[in-house]
DNA sequence: AAAATGTATGTTTATCTGCTCATATGTCCA
DNA sequence: TGGACATATGAGCAGATAAACATACATTTT
């Protein structure tokens, strides 16, 4: 790994930022297979359809989501790949730790 | 990758906010290869001993650092090599970013 | 024991965040 | 065109956060 330049430090704190968020991450989540409506994740997730447009916004600033507009509903659905990279070893990681005495 | 547990959930997001900051980010990677004393670690990143004091706090609270006493010096260091996998990932993810049009 | 050095901690302050509420925008249909 | 539905946006608020400052604690040295 090659020395951290500030830009890089800033975009990679950045990126943590938006994922530090459990909002955030299950949105990503419910969006890893299928493509889903603002209103259903609103459903899914119990949560203010205001609320999850706004963190769905943070999202798509980051593009780790894209949206498709079809009539009156806007479909978000996954953007980035890679993010699932850190998703998966985050979560693996949560459970390594949780074997340990 | 299974369901996504409330807790894992939680546990997740906190990582990942505690990976959010660049000042957390410097000390992780100044401590990528070897120890260092809170006093030096200061000045590296010029910052004051007590901000670099409560953010190694922080990160010991994750057990990403660990630290070691020495008369009246504490040296600080890595303590989980597994973050590792999640930053250069992340910087990969910048780097690749930055190469699209 | 007292001073000096290195670190930790409590408090305060400015800033940031995530949510809610209200409202605007966009789209379809009668 | 007007109303209904879906989403976006802006304002405001409560809680979180990072750094500065002052000070307490721990260790060594004199």
């Amino acid at each position: 790994m090659e020395q951290l330049g500030q830009e890089t430090l800033q975009h990679i704190s950045q990126m943590f930022k938006v994922l530090g968020d459990p909002t955030r991450i299950s949105i990503l989540y419910l969006l890893k297979e299928r493509e889903l409506s603002v209103g259903n994740i609103a459903k899914e997730l119990e949560m203010e359809q205001s609320a999850v447009s706004h963190q769905l916004k943070t999202l798509k600033n980051m593009q780790l989501v894209k949206s498709r507009r079809a009539g009156k509903t806007v479909y978000y659905s996954q953007d980035d790949s890679h993010v699932w990279g850190l998703l998966e070893q985050a979560i693996e990681h949560t459970l390594h730790q949780n074997c340990q005495p």
